[in-house]
DNA sequence: GTTCTAGAAC
DNA sequence: GTTCTAGAAC
């Protein structure tokens, strides 16, 4: 079947593409709608999909809120009960297994994982999943406590809200597990719940807020206190989660887990108790989790106090390496990825309702049935997809479905016209194999240097297995129980087997893009990849950003908002089944208007939008109108006559190097067009300009690196709040070996938030057609920060001693970056 | 964005 | 003595 939409260079002409070579993808297409489009048995279904609603993520990581969540139901609790029709399930196959993994948490993790310290090794229990070296190299760093340190005399019962767990009434004393006195309910499978995620990231908290709020059963085993409330060995959680697990216990192993090999420990042993194991991946930002380790002072492991943030901050760049993120094509049944707080709060109301049905005395079949149904889309031309009823994974079906109500809630944008998801239905491969249209090379590497993939599928009738359903950009992704295989052949296997296939390898994966420590948001499935590779040309279609808009305050102008030219009206419309070519014209007609009426701006008299804050008020925040602030205005709109040196000069932008270099390297791409005086001026219609500055600026970098062998990583961003008039990007190298960085503000505008990395705005325009500007309290709170090593994280008293220190840090030497 | 200055803090 | 901060001026 041929369709021809757009140009080459066009996401959806990529997608098409796709589709052709018998794959899936799933299109969002701006604000408006998405567009799901399948060829499960190479008949292509197009289905408009209303916008999801809800607000985005919350900024609480971005404050770099602590941990604790909030009580079950106060977030919005009612909303996650998935209303009908209010999340475009579209389940097809189902376990669509994402391709592409994240980067990010981006910037924060990253890189491989190499040693942990001491603290990490004894406090977090991974002692069996770290080497010898890196062990010892983390004792040798000091950053963690001595082994004295880890006599915290409680478990994971502690701190519960003062009350102190113990053996529950159906024999919750498994092993030193930490039961929450719920008995097991009769008929209920147990699942095991592996957390993944960084110190800090709440896992423990999770697990109590989960215990507190649940009618079942839950142990909570921890190897920071499983050995009579002390560290203990892995071999000792495993025993305790198999006593627990007979008893009938759903059972939580608290982890830290960024290492593949130590996640497959237990799906093994998921495996052998015929249990469904699912993932909770917690992947806060790092920076959010440093500070909550530097803050405790309970923790059994003595992973604690500030001088263990750095032991963060190396783990959370070590861990893609080791496996991160989690994925369902390891065996979890399903992955929930929860990159903010409310993701982890509304995580817990879902794994709190897992058997409340069946406590109640209910069906929990039913229940899952009847969850899928609110959440799922219309069947037609969908096959059913074999159910898993009576089985763990049928009983969590609730769980996830409220988990992707949750996740369409929360994710009301995707990337414009970008494609974010990538799987192989089931059927695909056979029918290509059939009629010679298999995929092809290139296809995966093109999946693998993209956006992350979400969870997505076609149809998702009520008839099918709810657990299978995948979302339309859940974060819950769902693959076969690890201890019940589907059938060989079957339609899920295969995508099964496909989704094994298909994670790329960490170097395939975006997460050498820029780091940042944007904690901002979560919604694409782990992290979004940050998108096409650094090298990638500007003409790779769908540049692949992540679908993971910031969460950003503010920005809530274009909720509700499925206009734009879909037919599918509000948010509560009912997918579009069929659809076909009208589906792609709607795709191609206006994404951009779309985009940029859902976002709120106006076309200007220049044809450029405004942003919602005027620009005589932008100007005057900006402080943009300041003569000594008009040198690169100068500069853009005469190259000759700048006093530095021009790199590169073009129709749409100049490079010129900074006058004042924080970096060995520090240039700045600026954009010519009078119209973009900052970054306020940003709106959709300028991602391909970016994606211009982009590759000029990766053009020099490739250059510079020849000229100046060992240049450090480069970074690409923009100041949150910049001084000088002329939209223009920095493009510096993260040595920060200059005379010209002199104080705080110079560095932290630089290496905290204030620096808004190129991806992560283009994920911003892609999402929300516009910037949102941070406040003059968080501009502040920014630039007054304390002085840290942008590498390990260590706190300097002094800009000279910050120098001095960066010089001398092996982690500046392996920062990731361009 | 910068430099310069003065005073405070270490 | 060194470093940081804030304000003014550019």
């Amino acid at each position: 079947m041929a369709l021809r939409v757009g140009n080459k260079s066009s996401p959806s002409c990529a997608a098409l593409t796709v589709l052709q070579q018998g794959e899936s993808a799933v299109l969002h297409n701006g604000d408006a709608f998405s567009l799901i489009c399948t060829r499960p048995d190479l008949a292509i279904q197009v289905h408009i999909l209303p916008a999801a609603q809800g607000p985005p993520a919350d900024a609480a990581t971005r404050e770099g809120t602590a941990a604790g969540y909030m009580p079950a139901g106060r977030e919005g609790g009612a909303a996650v009960a998935a209303p009908p029709g209010s999340a475009p399930s579209t389940s097809h196959n189902s376990s669509p297994e994402r391709v592409v993994a994240p980067t990010t948490q981006p910037s924060q993790q990253s890189s491989r994982h190499t040693e942990a310290s001491g603290s990490y090794v004894t406090g977090d229990g991974d002692l069996d999943g770290l080497s010898d070296e890196g062990a010892d190299s983390g004792r040798s760093g000091g950053a963690g406590p001595g082994p004295g340190s880890l006599a915290s005399p409680v478990s994971t019962g502690k701190g519960q809200r003062g009350k102190r767990r113990g053996p529950g009434a159906g024999g919750k004393d498994t092993a030193r597990g930490v039961g929450n006195n719920k008995p097991p309910v009769q008929g209920l499978p147990p699942v095991l719940l592996l957390f993944a995620g960084l110190p800090g990231s709440g896992k423990s908290t999770f697990s109590r807020s989960l215990q507190d709020a649940s009618t079942v059963s839950w142990v909570h085993v921890n190897q920071d206190a499983i050995n009579k409330g002390k560290p203990g060995k892995r071999e000792q959680c495993v025993a305790a989660l198999r006593a627990a697990l007979a008893e009938g216990s759903c059972c939580i192993i608290d982890r830290c887990h960024l290492d593949a090999s130590q996640r497959a420990t237990f799906l093994e042993l998921a495996a052998e108790c015929h249990v469904a194991a699912h993932c909770v991946a917690l992947a806060i930002p790092a920076q959010a989790c440093a500070g909550r380790v530097a803050a405790r002072t309970d923790h059994p492991g003595g992973v604690q106090g500030d001088n263990n943030r750095a032991v963060v901050f190396r783990m959370a760049k070590q861990q893609d390496s080791k496996g991160w993120p989690p994925t369902a094509a390891e065996g979890f049944t399903s992955v929930m990825d929860c990159f903010t707080d409310s993701d982890a709060n509304a995580a817990v109301r879902a794994w709190a309702a897992y058997g409340a049905a069946a406590a109640a005395g209910g069906s929990g079949a039913a229940a899952a049935l009847t969850t899928a149904t609110a959440v799922g889309g219309s069947s037609e031309g969908a096959k059913p997809v074999g159910a898993a009823q009576g089985t763990a994974e049928a009983q969590a079906a609730p769980t996830l479905a409220m988990w992707q109500a949750y996740v369409a809630k929360r994710k009301p944008l995707a990337a414009a016209t970008a494609i974010t998801a990538f799987f192989k239905p089931a059927a695909a491969k056979a029918a290509a194999g059939a009629t010679g249209t298999g995929a092809v090379p290139g296809v995966k590497a093109m999946a693998a240097g993209k956006a992350p993939a979400a969870s997505a599928a076609t149809e998702a009738g009520p008839q099918q297995a709810p657990a299978a359903g995948g979302s339309q950009v859940g974060a819950a992704r769902s693959a076969p129980m690890a201890g019940a295989k589907a059938e060989p052949g079957s339609a899920v296997t295969g995508a099964r087997q496909r989704g094994a296939e298909s994670p790329p390898a960490a170097e395939q994966r975006p997460a050498k893009r820029p780091a940042t420590a944007q904690p901002s948001v979560g919604v694409a499935p782990h992290g979004g990849g940050t998108g096409a590779p650094a090298g990638k040309g500007a003409g790779s279609p769908g540049s692949g950003h992540a679908a993971k808009p910031n969460a950003v305050p503010g920005s809530q102008q274009s909720q509700g908002n499925s206009g734009g030219g879909s037919a599918s009206g509000t948010g509560a419309a009912s997918p579009s089944p069929g659809g076909g070519a009208n589906a792609f014209a709607v795709l191609m007609k206006g994404s951009r208007q779309a985009a940029a009426a859902a976002a709120g701006a106006k076309p200007s008299p220049t044809g450029v939008a405004r942003a919602t804050l005027g620009g005589a008020d932008v100007d005057k925040r900006f402080k943009l109108d300041s003569p000594w602030a008009q040198a690169l205005r100068k500069a853009a709109q005469d190259p000759e006559g700048s006093q530095q040196q021009v790199l590169h000069k073009d129709e749409e932008v100049v490079m010129i190097m900074d006058a004042f270099p924080k970096a060995r390297s520090h240039a700045l791409v600026i954009a010519r067009d009078p119209a973009l005086r900052s970054i306020a001026d940003l709106r959709a219609e300028h991602l391909p300009l970016l994606e211009h500055m982009r590759q000029v600026a990766l053009d020099w970098i490739a250059k510079r690196k020849e000229q100046v062998p060992g240049t450090a990583a480069f970074k690409l961003g923009f100041h949150a709040v910049p001084s000088m008039c002329q939209l223009h990007l920095h493009v510096i190298s993260q040595d920060f070996d200059s005379p010209a960085l002199k104080n705080k503000k110079h560095w932290n505008t630089f290496t905290t938030e204030f620096f808004r990395p190129l991806d992560l705005v283009l994920r911003e325009l892609e999402g929300h057609g516009k910037l949102t500007l941070i406040s003059e309290a968080e501009e502040k709170r920014f630039e007054g920060q304390e002085l840290r090593c942008h590498a390990c994280g260590l706190a300097q008293k002094s800009i000279p001693a910050l120098k001095s220190h960066i010089v001398a840090c092996d982690a500046v030497k392996c920062l990731p970056g361009l």
